[in-house]
DNA sequence: CCGGCGATTTATAACGATCTAAATTCGTCG
DNA sequence: CGACGAATTTAGATCGTTATAAATCGCCGG
């Protein structure tokens, strides 16, 4: 047995068991819990380890046993509040789980997303979950990570890419916010914001087109208004949703960010919005109650998405589902006061 | 040399290094960028790698090399914008110096708290930040983590812990708080919210009284009111201001959650913040921009914070500063319309 | 053609844990 | 009292990488 004394202060099994009496192999059976260890043998080297302030090595335990406790977690924005509940769900359902969370925010830079992934990959997650930037290239992703890591996309459709995928279903909200308006007897009503390119953007706009096809209204192009999915920019946009007379009424909003920005704008054109333009978001951030008035929209459950996601890529870890999956979660309409009856 | 086929299909220098037929050794120099390896070989090797889609395992050089390369952020709430935003900027900071970063969030539970950083250390991270949960025992954390980690404790003062410690200037946040509803004539003032026990808001009492002291006002007891520092309960503990004739014409809250909240109690009590009553925030969360009337607080660029956390830790890991470091963030007033002239 | 000297390359022993197989110890029974 | 099987313990190899020290190569001068 090799009993050099450990150079730096790191204490390690070995000096656990040096101080014991027993031998590393016993130390280690100990620290699981072995049944093979005999009661006053575990009770001295119990006694040894709490004396020392032992604390044990995952990394090197993980290295030899060939199994990762850590899942990466990349977000492209944090300080959006939606993203970051997620977050909270994600690591608490982790940690309920035994795992670590890695994370890695990208700024909704693909640049920076690459490099984020090509970092927490060399860290051995045993997944990652996914929240993919804007504009991302799944190649280059899938070249990244490897095709040894189980990837769990969220939130925005990746095209082409071989992995499992949690979303929300925004064609339905959208379709519940717009009906929503037309029972309040609104029929001019725009689709306002997000990036027609993104997946997200564009289930919610065939959601909306649904509703109001159900009734038999046609979608007017002109009132289809793109915009950055941004207060900033959605309060910047405004005026384009009364560039055409007839005007519409109401509006239903990519997300809660440019339903808040719009109010904004409308307020700032002189109009108040809840009594002379109704809006409606989608997510439910926590802003969403405080706005003034507050705010109709279509509640996603961030923290509830982030335990699921958790629970979805575990499975996958454990268990060996074939197939790629897709899931995609209930929303619902929560009407608050800023949409009112024409 | 060990050939043996490696039964998992994970790829190592070792397959690399057969590949491009050189020893294992020469793998991992081209690695590091040594300038040992003939410019031939590097190619080589670099393009075996390129080939295979060989993935570096930093857990085992880790391990060899007796350093880490993650630091772990144990925040109390990430669905509070203010660490959330906090969190991205540690986040950022330490992407940008090569660490990643272990999440835990404790949920404000002391026990969740404990057994988080216990998982955590496990990992070996190079560091601590961590922003303690109320009621944190100090002593409990301290054997949890072991004398070998350096710990950054944000935001909040842990009695008698041996640890470095980055603080907002709260003091002079609510003097500056105080003394902009002095000079818009305000003289019966309340402070709002927050936990006395608590060492941040202790510190914001004190800058409040300062500033009525200036001016040779005293402090009324009976307008400390305490509150947990969220909008519901602030929302309901509202009445408490107006128990007493003649009632405070102003209130300098403990943060903005509990000013969001005030404001919301006030309305429903039939009065306009910002007309009838002036508040004051702290933190300058997204939200308060957004409310009706647009807070005026006090901001503290969480994002810098978590930035300069990142960066205090890291000088800890690398040089070796004897002494633990108080370091207190300045904070500055900015003025919105939720305080009228009296 | 040998010795010597950079320039490259490599064998081997770590890092701190786990696992396998083998070695001890122990109680009991013939 | 020695044997035997069960209960405990342990030596040694191993995970994927790095560090050290030694080996090899090519080339030059003598």
């Amino acid at each position: 047995m090799n009993l050099r004394k450990n150079s730096t202060g790191r204490l390690t099994l070995n000096d656990v068991a040096r101080a014991a009496g027993v031998s590393r192999a016993t130390v280690s059976l100990v620290l699981r819990g072995s049944p093979l260890v005999h009661v006053d043998t575990r009770a001295r080297v119990e006694a040894e380890m709490a004396r020392l302030g032992y604390v044990y090595n995952r990394a090197a335990a993980n290295l030899r046993r060939r199994v990762s406790s850590s899942v990466a977690l990349v977000v492209n924005d944090l300080s959006n509040p939606f993203f970051a509940e997620f977050a909270a769900g994600v690591d608490e359902a982790l940690a309920a789980a035994g795992y670590v969370t890695l994370l890695g925010s990208t700024g909704e830079s693909p640049e920076r997303q690459l490099a984020v992934v090509g970092s927490l990959i060399e860290h051995d997650p045993a997944a990652i979950i996914l929240s993919p930037a804007e504009g991302s290239d799944a190649a280059a992703l899938a070249r990244a990570v490897g095709p040894r890591t189980p990837v769990l996309v969220f939130n925005r459709e990746l095209a082409g890419s071989p992995w499992d995928f949690l979303g929300l279903d925004n064609r339905r909200g959208a379709h519940l916010a717009t009906e929503h308006l037309l029972a309040l007897g609104h029929r001019r009503i725009a689709f306002f914001g997000g990036h027609a390119d993104s997946s997200s953007c564009r289930e919610r706009r065939a959601g909306y087109a649904d509703a109001l096809r159900n009734v038999g209204i046609a979608v007017d192009d002109d009132w289809l208004i793109e915009s950055a999915p941004t207060r900033m920019d959605a309060a910047a946009r405004t005026g384009l949703l009364f560039a055409r007379e007839p005007a519409p009424t109401a509006a239903v909003c990519y997300n809660d960010a440019v339903a808040l920005g719009l109010m904004l704008g409308l307020v700032r054109r002189g109009r108040h919005p809840g009594r002379d333009f109704a809006v409606t978001g989608f997510d439910d951030i926590p802003e969403a109650i405080l706005a003034a008035p507050p705010l109709t929209t279509i509640a996603a459950d961030p923290r509830a998405r982030g335990r699921q996601a958790a629970q979805l890529v575990l499975a996958r870890v454990e268990g060996t589902a074939p197939e790629p999956q897709r899931t995609i979660a209930a929303v619902e309409l929560v009407v608050r006061e800023s949409c009112m009856p024409v």
